[in-house]
This record gives C-alpha cells, structure tokens and sequence, in this order.
DNA sequence: ATGGTCGTCTCACGA
C-alpha cells in the first residue's frame, strides 16, 4: 500500500504533471493540497482516465485538497469539527482499511503575525481531532504540507531558520503535541540522515542549490509503525519545466495478502 | 538588508 502526498501549487496548472507523475508512480493513494480550484471543476475525468477516484474539499484562489485512489473511498469527512472556517484545508477518507487523513496546514506568514496564531489554533484543534480519531481508528496515517521543518535535518541552513517561520519553537511543539498522539514521522522511520527536503522556494534558485526545507510529512500510527517499509522525497518532478514548488514525498506499507485491496476497474 | 518567483477573476496578496 503505497501512499503519496503533494502540493501541487495549482491543480489546474499541474494537472499533467500529476498524471505523468502517477503513470509512473502508480501508488495507491495520492493525497493533493494547494490545488486551488472549486469542486465543480475538479477533473475528475481525466484522473478516472488513468484509474483514480478522487474526493476534493476546494474553493477558489486558495488552499484546498483532495485524495485520489485507485481504491474505494469511504466515509469521507471535510474539515475540522466545530470549525466554522472557510479554507479548505482538510479531507479524511477511509481506504482498504486505512484511515488517511490529508492536511494543508496553515502557513503561518511570520511570528508576528495573526495568521501566526491562526496556525497554532489550528494545530491545536488537529490534536484534538487526531486524538479522537485513533480511538475509532487504530490505523491512521496522517499525510500533507505541515509547514513544519521538524528538526534542524530538515532545513538547508538550521542557523539562518532560526525562529523564522515553518521552524519556531512554537510550531515544533505543536508537531510534537501531534506526534505524542502516537503518530510517527514515516521518513524518521527510514532515515536519520540530513539535508533530504521537499520544498524549495521559486526565488533565488532554491532548488538549483538544493537550499529547501522538508515540511511535507507522513505521519503514522504504532498499528502501521512496523508495516512501513520506506519513505522517499521523489525531487524527479520538481526539475521539470513549470514544477510545483514541492516535490512528492511516498510511504510504502506493506499489508498482508488478506488486506491487500484489489484495484478499481 | 532586500529581493528574488510563482499562482491567483493579476498592479495585490499569499506562499
């Protein structure tokens, strides 16, 4: 069971680099955020073309995410309980027996900022809600763009980072709260390595001199902590022309002969 | 120190 997240920065505009990607990488599930785009207009025709169903929360402009699967999705549930917010930052879905919750967690602008607090509040009520949920739901993985560097081998330059936004103190303790629900780093389950990131700013030729950052996370629980069996950052699509300025990041869990799901036709 | 580059109902803002 192969499950892969990714902000694509516009679904409309990387709408054929997600279908190449996925005639490639054909993986399970691929979790989108950023796609910018409102529910009508989601292409889901073309996505079942190449054999992926797809669930979207989106709205116009901003934010918004979906899960595409070439399994059956369901109970599906949108956004946060007792939220009443108009950004689109969160789909969970229940595929081949696994809880998959996607999440376009808040940026954060800057310290000082009120979106600042907005991303904390937000990271605050995702606890709350991830708590809940692996009562009900012992395997649950919890994937997308955390605007997190969990620790300084996430980040090109840890010194020049330092207290800037995506690797304050205050966010760190906020992904740790998540991570003390019993929810582990797939990559950290693989690698204590250095210098592997996701996010690379457009300016400055950031990608170029791989000065990025890995913020896009794939959490999960102890049930599936010993079925993981890797976790890549796969930087191919972030070279092609026009790219998303994230690159995909996929885990892969193995599942016994009886729980693998079969593919939809 | 600033800005650099993308995407968006585009000359402003969010990332």
């Amino acid at each position: 069971m192969r499950i892969a997240t990714w902000n694509v920065n516009s679904l409309r505009v990387r709408l054929p680099h997600v279908i190449d990607w996925l005639q490639e990488n054909p993986v399970d599930v691929l979790a989108l955020q950023e796609i910018k785009q409102q529910d009508p207009d989601f292409p889901h025709q073309a996505l079942q073309a190449i054999g992926y169903h797809a669930v979207c929360s989106g709205q116009k402009t901003y934010n918004g995410v979906a899960l595409l699967s070439r399994h059956a999705i369901n109970d599906v549930e949108t956004g946060l309980p007792e939220h009443d917010d108009p950004q689109r930052r969160l789909i969970a879905a229940t595929i081949a027996g696994i809880r998959i919750v996607n999440v376009y967690i808040p940026n954060g602008e800057k310290p000082e900022s009120d979106k600042f607090h907005y991303k904390l509040d937000w990271l605050e009520r995702l606890r709350n809600y991830l708590q809940a949920a692996l009562q009900v739901y012992s395997r649950l993985v919890i994937v997308g763009d955390f605007n997190i560097a969990p620790d300084s081998r996430d980040i090109h330059d840890p010194e020049a980072w330092t207290n800037k936004i995506l690797c304050t103190v205050q966010e760190r303790e906020a992904l740790t709260a998540i991570t003390d629900c019993g929810l582990s780093d797939s990559f950290r389950l693989c690698t204590q390595e250095a210098g592997f990131y996701s996010w690379w700013d457009y300016r400055a030729a950031a990608f170029r001199r791989d000065r990025g950052l890995r913020i896009d996370l794939i959490l999960c629980s102890s049930a599936l902590k010993a079925s993981c069996q890797s976790c890549i950052i796969d930087k191919t699509p972030r070279g092609w022309e026009r790219p998303s300025d994230h690159a995909p990041v996929i885990a892969d869990f193995s599942l016994t002969n009886n729980e693998t799901p079969h593919e939809i036709s």
